[in-house]
RNA sequence: GCCACCGUAGCUCAGUGGUAGAGCGCAUCCUUGGUAAGGAUGAGGUCACGGGUUCAAAUCCCGUCGGCGGCUCCA
């Protein structure tokens, strides 16, 4: 006699055996109307599910005209869709092979093998959804049937279906008993599928979908394996959701950083000078040259001394620090003397036998250099330390290349060339936990001050079972305990992930998604017993003894290419003040106030405001809407009213409305005190103390 | 690196075997206009590059380069 928990902690209880369905039906018929499935002690199950043990349960419901529906049940809808999609593909293409259709946060795939002759294109995508529709408008009821492991694999094989026979292969190493299948509609008489399920109880709770795009897949992920069609769609409980769902990717595609770097000209990728090799366009570079500085700043503040080094360094120093022969396949290939290359070529030298020598270091080349640390670390070594020297904190905006994959380069996200805000510090082991959070607080700083708070800390850690780690495992667990520590000091929430450290020592990192959800890897905070012990680094502790260095590398924004990327799609293009390229631009309201306007823009350019002035013959109404394009963030009109009372008109990004005049030298003051102050202070309120910045500005 | 799709004017894009198109931008002229596109005229393209098929290729085929969406990678 099971007893039935629900949400508000009421309870029910049952004679025998019950289903989520019935449960809701002793509630009322119109919650058993919409119920599509169920969390049974939190596991998401089907509405007819049974029941027979005491449980905590939540019904699943999907209510049409709701603005958003319970992530359950967009699940429960999506997987159902990939299977109606599947059924709708197999209908118009009978050879199609099914492998997994699993439903996504964002939607759903399936991937399916077709006939390398004959691969699917997104222009039967019209057909596919005509025949979805029909499957839907049919209503039928998705049917779940279980035989024995036995039983199923004997079927499975009948149908020859390799992909099948090894998801259930895969679900019997699971622990699986038994193999389930859906059927929509009767089983042998309509079409089914080998699932886990849950699903909808019918076709028709499929409210609203569609087919997005189709891309590939390899089975199993392995590169070397079969490749696999993937077709994504999308589907909701109503019409409503699917087209504001639509109307989101419309917005957050504007939001993209290669169409607005583009449009405010922040950046070029430029076919002749290379793949993943960025060139920053004057407004971009303004935008990079703010941040640099900011952070500069703050590393005064922290006691870092600044350093340079070059772009390259000799194969030797990366042979010591390990990366090269280790990660040879990320880097652009060794310069060699082109003397030695002619005559190893006269020698018959092969580019095997090249390879080997570089590798073994018989010969002698140069690196375009993938990271900075070996740079750092030469530095420190010049020279004996004492432990009162420490910490040694070494920060350069250091630009290092690395040969990504073609397929992985996108915009300024993932280049081939980089620039990392890096630093390395050099410090006792006592020192470690102290200087992490040192490192915490600078990167707090500087997401706070761009609001940026819709991040992910992850603490990575070793995997046990790995041996793709070096050092003392004692000094690992006091490096993934320092932290631990540090992380929470943070006041945020984190999560730690095994498997997610670096080869050398465990780690911090900041992700970010971008408006695509694609999550990017950012700041990362880094602790490292490998390298001090490579390059054999020392410093003199109180006992006199020689001891080593723990260093700790760390990069706040990453990269300035990765970051900007993603801060242009935070700021959608409208950056604050401080960081705008063009922060003001004067609009002259006829040829005739030229004089003046030239005056204000003077005023402005003398209190190091970046301003620009607009002469051209265009009416004023034109000069505003090109200004607004361009997201400047305040636009001045003056004419001959404001020139007689010294004043500009003003107008900010963001407010629909011309905000009033106001006396330049107040405006030029209050504007400085805001770039100053990175947007402490507000020039609006200075100037405008009754105006409100609306929600959405 | 792999798979699919794509590459036409500075930008966004139309053009599917028969003389290269639009809007925006740009230039010149008119207009001197007080708050989100004033008007006219004009310039601008070896249709990414290389090869092939064809009487004829932006269009069809092959290759290269680049972009895009995935997959796989990412010290």
């Amino acid at each position: 006699m099971p007893t039935i928990t629900l949400p508000d902690s009421s309870t029910r209880s049952f004679e025998g055996t019950t289903t989520p369905y019935e449960i809701a039906q002793g509630i009322s018929e119109g919650l058993a109307a919409c119920a599509i499935g169920a969390r049974i002690n939190g596991e998401l199950t089907d509405v007819h599910t049974t029941i027979s043990e005491d449980a905590e349960l939540k019904i699943v419901t999907a209510r049409k005209g709701e603005k958003e529906s319970d992530p359950d049940a967009l699940l429960l809808i999506r997987h159902s869709c990939a299977h109606v999609m599947a059924e709708a593909i197999q209908r118009i293409r009978p050879e199609a092979k099914l492998v997994y259709g699993p439903a996504l946060d964002s939607g759903f795939y399936y991937d399916i093998a077709f006939q390398e002759d004959n691969p699917l294109s997104s222009d039967e995508f019209e057909a596919i959804e005509q025949e979805m529709k029909t499957i839907i408008k049919e209503d039928r009821p998705f049917t779940r049937y279980e035989l024995s492991l036995e039983e199923g694999m004997k079927k499975l094989d009948s149908e020859g279906s390799k992909y099948k026979i090894d998801n259930a292969q895969r679900a019997k190493e699971n622990g699986s008993t038994s193999l389930t299948w859906y059927a929509t509609g009767t089983p042998n008489e309509h079409w089914e599928d080998l699932c886990r399920g849950p699903h909808v109880p019918s076709t028709g709770n499929i409210g609203a979908f569609k087919l997005q795009t189709i891309a590939s897949s390899y089975w199993h992920g392995d590169a070397d394996s079969d490749r696999l069609t993937r077709v994504y769609g999308i589907a909701f409980v109503h019409k409503k959701q699917l087209k504001n769902h639509l109307k989101l990717l419309e917005e957050a595609k504007k939001r993209d950083h290669r169409i607005i770097g583009k449009k405010l000209g922040l950046f070029h990728i430029d076919e002749m000078v290379g793949q993943g090799l960025l060139l920053w366009t004057p407004n971009g570079a303004v935008i990079r040259q703010e941040l640099q500085n900011f952070i500069a700043e703050q590393l005064r503040r922290q006691q870092y001394s600044q350093v340079f080094t070059p772009h390259i360094g000799k194969l030797d120093l990366y042979r010591t620090s390990g990366h090269y022969p280790y990660y040879q396949e990320s880097q652009y290939p060794p310069l060699i003397d082109p003397d030695q290359l002619h005559t190893l070529a006269q020698e018959g030298c092969s580019c095997g036998d090249l390879a080997n020598m570089m590798k073994d270091g018989d010969i002698e080349g140069y690196l375009l250099k993938p990271m900075n640390c070996p740079h750092h670390i030469r530095i420190f070594a010049q020279g004996q330390h004492s432990y009162r020297d420490l910490p040694i904190r070494l920060a350069e905006f250091g630009t290092v290349y690395r040969w990504e994959q073609s397929g992985e380069i996108s915009g300024m996200t993932r280049v081939r060339g980089f620039t990392q805000d890096d630093a390395h510090l050099f410090c006792t082991e006592e020192q470690v936990e102290r200087e992490i959070i040192g490192c915490l607080e600078l990167v707090n700083i500087i997401f706070d001050t761009l609001g940026m708070h819709d991040f992910t800390v992850r603490v990575g850690l070793r995997d046990a079972d790995s041996d793709k780690y070096v050092g003392d495992p004692a000094n690992w667990d006091k490096a993934e305990a320092a932290c631990r520590t540090a992380a929470g000091t943070l006041g945020i929430p984190w999560i730690e992930e095994q498997g997610e450290a670096a080869f050398y020592g465990p780690k911090i990192d900041f992700i970010v998604n971008d408006v695509i959800g694609r999550p990017w890897q950012l700041g990362t905070i880094q602790v490292d017993y490998n390298l001090p012990e490579r390059f054999d680094l020392s410093y003199v502790g109180k006992d006199g003894n020689q001891h080593r260095p723990v260093m700790i590398h760390r990069a706040p924004f990453g990269s300035m290419e990765r970051f900007i990327g993603v801060l242009i799609e935070h700021f959608a293009g409208a950056f604050p003040t401080w960081l705008a390229p063009d922060q003001v631009r004067v609009l002259a309201i006829s040829e005739k106030s030229n004089d003046y306007a030239d005056k204000v823009h003077l005023t402005l350019l003398d209190k190091d405001i970046r301003a620009t002035i607009d002469k051209s013959d265009e009416r004023i109404q034109a000069k505003i809407r090109n200004a607004a394009e361009m997201k400047i963030p305040w636009i001045l009109v003056v004419g001959p009213r404001d020139a007689q009372g010294n004043n500009v008109s003003v107008r900010m990004r963001g407010i629909m409305d011309d905000l009033g005049a106001v006396c330049l030298d107040t405006f030029a003051e209050a504007l400085s005190q805001e770039i100053t102050t990175r947007g402490k202070s507000s020039a609006l309120n200075a100037c405008f103390p009754d105006i409100k910045i609306p929600e959405d500005a």
